[in-house]
DNA sequence: CGCCACGAGATGATA
DNA sequence: TCTCGTGGCG
């Protein structure tokens, strides 16, 4: 593509900013601004038009999956991008770093990253060691507060001197001895990645001057959203040439709870005077209902910069709000919009878009689209990398990288049960402590150990036996294999299928799922490894996992949502308490609620529908809840309430359908066969609220009581 | 050492 | 409603 066919496909503001290559530039982009354009445009500008060597370019964005679809646009525009150049989120971009030095850093090459979840077990850990009360200091709030300190940036001994009352105290203290185990146990939190790399440039100046020399461009996206140590991060590479470009929207600041500081954006015109500022408020997304719509939500926070999105979309149908009795009579509304709009307005389920505020709504909505066919597709929530036996075998595998990972050895060790109990595993550990040695090393020295009796030792050397065979077959074998052989060789599939359950049949297939993973990794990277796979499977988001292309609605948590775009959107518990949520309002006011609200309403394109319920469930028992507040905050004129007098007869009669087709299927006296239990006889059909259900005498099992909807039930002829 | 029963607390969003 | 941790027992 010719560099004029590139710039002629912009408006004047967006060429502008296309255009300022040189000195600081912040564009300030409203949503569906067409922001992800223009920083695509201006980087083909800078390789095409200004002749820069893509292997001087460094862009971050937001997501894997942006940077990802950043490259193949740029493919498009220049041709083939080289390797060299840098198109990635801070934490990747910060990995490659520092798996270049991390020698210099005390951490040896095959460092492992430790998710929420390993830090979480190694903080519980490390307080039970030493006799901190973990019921007055619960080491979830413990964890988050060390979160918090990491993003200020604050070290354990600076944290000390500020410490406030004992709870900050007891957590510096746990804070400094959690960094002490990560290093000894060669391993990063997500937050170290930035601040080991920031480290690294302090103390070896030269390895920062090297790559402020190499970068001569830089951009970032989403700069609203980023957090002080990323602020330091990203202004020392570009000081030495100024040529730094960010990209921002105050209104979708979102992100203050995980560290994201707006002062990052607000300030930069102070950071660098000298800026140019182009900001983008013409919207290429939606209809001018829907962004009124928006702005009554956002327009009263204060300190905010002063914009009004526009477009030449005029008009368009109002916003439709409908508030039902209950969660249950709000999901059945939802399926049924949707099942209008497919129907008699032409869309498809993949246009479609549902967005709650907690990852707990989704459940109403699974369970009535599986009650009425609806194909749906869940964005995060329970996440396939946070399931047990999936957590597990990457377990085992970052062992086999790093042994000294004494969390996940701790995790393995007796998954599946081999007999090595806690009790053992005190002693284990009481000598690795006595000796400084790392746990591996002294699951070597067993026999040494006092008070572990023969058959013990005979345990933990077969289990010692079994990581080494498997960390020599990690270099020879290909990665799909290594996996395979480590769900084999650990006795875990064993286990799984002689549990012969349900569950364990869904654990069976997620791990398959797995293997799939590691084998597609492999032929999409055939020249990496294992420690390449452990790092892209711990830095992988949830937003990178989803692939709008199927036919389904889409369902995801308004945080996810940010950065797409839907003809149609749901925004669904649309209650006070619920949305704004509670707990955000009492920690920090409504204002970030609001933006989250904002980012929500302005991902629709054409038709954009609110719901609350008057009932909810919470934890087991039903509330009352009153409308959100954002409610009120629309302008009138863009709002219109729709009834639902006819909805519950509707759902009623919808349901019966469904339930009646299912329950003519089976009869008393029917021979049926199940996945997992095998042949049995219908003894009883019910149709209860929860859809049909079937009582099935099984032979050598008794009497199972199944629902039809979900159970894996076939009728034997 | 492993299993089971019981009770408490949790689910606010995430790389 | 569910999940996790604890404590008692075989």
């Amino acid at each position: 593509m010719k560099v004029e066919d590139i710039l002629g496909q912009l408006n004047p503001e967006q060429l502008e900013a296309v255009l300022h290559t040189e000195g600081p530039l912040l564009i300030l982009a409203g949503a569906g601004s067409g922001k992800t354009r223009v920083l695509t445009y201006r980087l083909a500008y800078l390789i095409k038009g200004k002749d820069v060597p893509p292997g001087r370019l460094l862009a971050i964005t937001f997501t894997n999956k942006a940077a990802e679809e950043m490259k193949n646009r740029l493919a498009g525009l220049v041709g083939r991008i080289s390797q060299a150049m840098w198109v990635s989120t801070f934490h990747a971009a910060c990995m490659r770093m520092l798996r270049r030095d991390a020698e210099k850093l005390g951490l040896k090459r095959n460092f492992v990253v430790y998710d929420e979840d390993d830090q979480r077990r190694l903080i519980t850990q490390l307080m039970k060691d030493n006799q901190i009360d973990t019921k007055r200091y619960p080491p979830r709030a413990v964890h988050s507060r060390i979160s918090v300190a990491k993003n200020e940036m604050l070290s354990p001994e600076e944290m000390t001197k500020k410490a406030r009352d004992d709870f900050e105290l007891v957590t510096a203290e746990v804070y400094r001895k959690y960094q002490e185990r990560l290093l000894r146990s060669n391993a990063v939190d997500f937050d170290d990645i930035i601040l080991h790399t920031l480290a690294l440039f302090k103390l070896y100046p030269a390895i920062l001057e090297e790559y402020q020399e190499k970068f001569l461009y830089i951009s970032v996206d989403e700069y609203q959203d980023t957090n002080r140590a990323q602020y330091h991060w990203v202004n020392q590479l570009a000081s030495k040439h100024r040529n730094l470009c960010v990209v921002g929207d105050d209104d979708q600041s979102i992100y203050s709870w995980r560290g994201a500081d707006l002062r990052n954006l607000l300030d930069f015109e102070k950071d660098y005077p000298d800026a140019k500022v182009v900001r983008l408020e013409r919207n290429y997304r939606s209809t001018n209902k829907i962004l009124e719509a928006a702005h009554g939500v956002v327009v009263k926070i204060r300190g905010r910069k002063e914009k009004k999105l526009w477009t030449e979309r005029e008009g368009g149908l109002p916003v439709k709000y409908f508030r039902a009795y209950n969660g249950m009579e709000e999901a059945i509304f939802v399926v049924d919009e949707i099942g209008k709009l497919v129907a008699d307005e032409g869309y498809s389920l993949k246009d479609i878009a549902v967005f709650y505020r907690t990852n707990a709504q989704s459940r109403v909505f699974e369970e009535i689209m599986l009650r009425f066919n609806i194909p749906y597709k869940i964005v995060g929530g329970y996440r396939f990398y946070e399931r047990r036996e999936i957590r597990d075998i990457l377990a085992y595998l970052k062992v086999l990288v790093n042994p000294e990972d004494s969390v996940s050895l701790r995790r393995v060790i007796n998954v599946p049960r081999r007999g090595i109990g806690d009790t053992t595993i005190g002693r284990l550990e009481a000598h690795s402590r006595l000796y400084g040695l790392s746990l591996y090393e002294t699951l070597f020295r067993a026999e040494e150990i006092p008070h572990l009796n023969a058959g013990t030792v005979k345990k933990i050397k077969a289990f010692r036996e079994l990581l080494q065979e498997l960390r020599e077959e990690m270099l020879n074998l290909p990665l799909a294999e290594l996996v395979r052989k480590v769900q084999e060789r650990s006795g875990y599939l064993r286990e799984l299928r002689e549990e012969r359950s349900v569950e364990a049949e869904g654990r069976l297939e997620n791990l398959e799922e797995f293997l799939r993973v590691a084998a597609e990794f492999q032929s999409a990277y055939p020249q990496e490894g294992l420690p390449e796979f452990l790092e892209q499977v711990s830095l992988i988001s949830d937003i990178d996992l989803y692939d709008e292309e199927e036919g389904a609605v889409t369902l995801m948590t308004l945080h996810n949502a940010k950065g797409l775009e839907f003809p149609v959107v749901f925004m669904v518990g649309m209650d006070e308490g619920v949305f704004p949520h509670l707990r955000s309002i009492m920690e920090r006011g409504d204002e970030e609620e609001r933006r989250l609200c904002y980012v929500g309403l302005t991902r629709a394109m054409d038709r954009l529908y609110l719901t609350s319920a008057a009932s909810r469930q919470f934890y087991g028992g039903a509330e009352r809840t009153l409308e959100s507040r954002f409610i009120r905050d629309i302008p009138q004129e863009c709002l219109e309430v729709v009834g639902g007098e006819e909805l519950k007869d509707i759902a009623a009669a919808r349901e019966r359908e469904e339930a009646e087709r299912l329950a003519r299927v089976y009869r008393v006296g029917d021979q049926v066969r199940h996945a997992i239990w095998g042949e049995g006889t219908v003894t009883e059909v019910f149709l209860t609220d929860g859809g049909p259900e079937v009582m099935v005498e099984f032979p050598h099992l008794g009497a199972k009581r199944l629902s039809l909807a979900y159970a894996p039930l076939e009728k034997v002829e």
